[in-house]
DNA sequence: CCCAACATGTAGCTAATGCTACATTTTGGC
DNA sequence: GCCAAAATGTAGCATTAGCTACATGTTGGG
């Protein structure tokens, strides 16, 4: 019998959390992708237009480093702008807005079930959004539904 | 009376959510460091020593990429090592590799409670954990304490 | 209708985080 | 004790994401 108590073997363990770690990094990468399409999506409904500018006073950057995240958008087929007239969202863009705006809903709502201040949700979200899995977004949806409601 | 139905002014807003964005950069900004040192600590700790190549395979990436990462945390005072002689921390990296080892456990066992399958929680804490408040962190603490426990 | 304010865009810098290619150092098996 | 494999390190490249400084385009109030 084995001496040793390891369930997994050592090189498999460090294969799964090279793994784990990969995948973080693969959604810090699309983190501000999401950022951005989530305030172009607000700005258009509430503006009926994406100024530039005004993406990134939302953001709290300088207007060229939006500028320079717009252009990547446009590369990757998420936004589309004439010169001078603001942004807007590619069909690929409209759907990762309408499932990114969904997902931070539902991180808020979770957050704030279980006793978090509603300011603070809302900063942790904008932050854990991008790192919660389908099956997690699933179990923090199920817990709100379970929850007793605040407005009764 | 006012027309509109704002609660607070559209300058004001802006500037909250700015202020959202930039704390979540600013925690994106610090993630791989909290990641290096919870992985060398972990190294130290069950193997005495924490090689470039350890940690480098641990986390997934090239060993250059680990070993110019590490002249990063010793340059900001959390690590030290002397050439071809492995990776130790300071007592502020100690001290900050507690800190993360707590906050990552609690945030798996979080998961789990709320019924995530075990191996997708450790996949989503590794980019959770990094963007998790002092707050949020006592909310999951309180759920779990007060959860029917798994062993009974 | 013009011009000043504002928005937009370009250029170029820095830092972080990844990579490959190559060089050097250490170390363990024979 | 040698030497080949493994570890470590250096050099240099690319991309992302921030910045400032400056240039150009647009537009509305007087
Ligand atoms: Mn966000
Ligand atoms: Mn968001
Ligand atoms: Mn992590
Ligand atoms: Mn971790």
């Amino acid at each position: 019998m084995n001496l040793r108590e390891d369930v997994a073997p050592a090189a498999e363990r460090d294969l799964d959390e090279a793994a784990r770690h990969a995948s973080a990094r693969s959604a810090r990468a699309g983190a501000l992708t999401e950022d951005y399409v989530e305030i172009i999506a607000d700005l258009l409904e509430s503006d009926g237009e994406a100024r530039p500018t005004d993406i990134a006073r939302r953001l709290g950057v300088a207007h060229t480093t939006a500028i320079k995240t717009i252009a990547r958008l446009k590369r990757d087929g998420l936004a589309h702008a004439k010169p001078y007239r603001g942004v807007f969202l590619t069909e690929a863009g409209q759907a990762m807005a309408r499932r990114v705006r969904a997902r931070h809903q539902t991180v808020v709502a979770f957050l704030r079930t279980i006793g978090v201040r509603p300011e603070v949700a809302e900063i942790d979200a904008e932050g854990i959004e991008h790192y919660v899995s389908e099956e997690t977004l699933s179990a923090f949806e199920r817990f709100i539904a379970s929850a007793p409601r605040d407005s009764d």
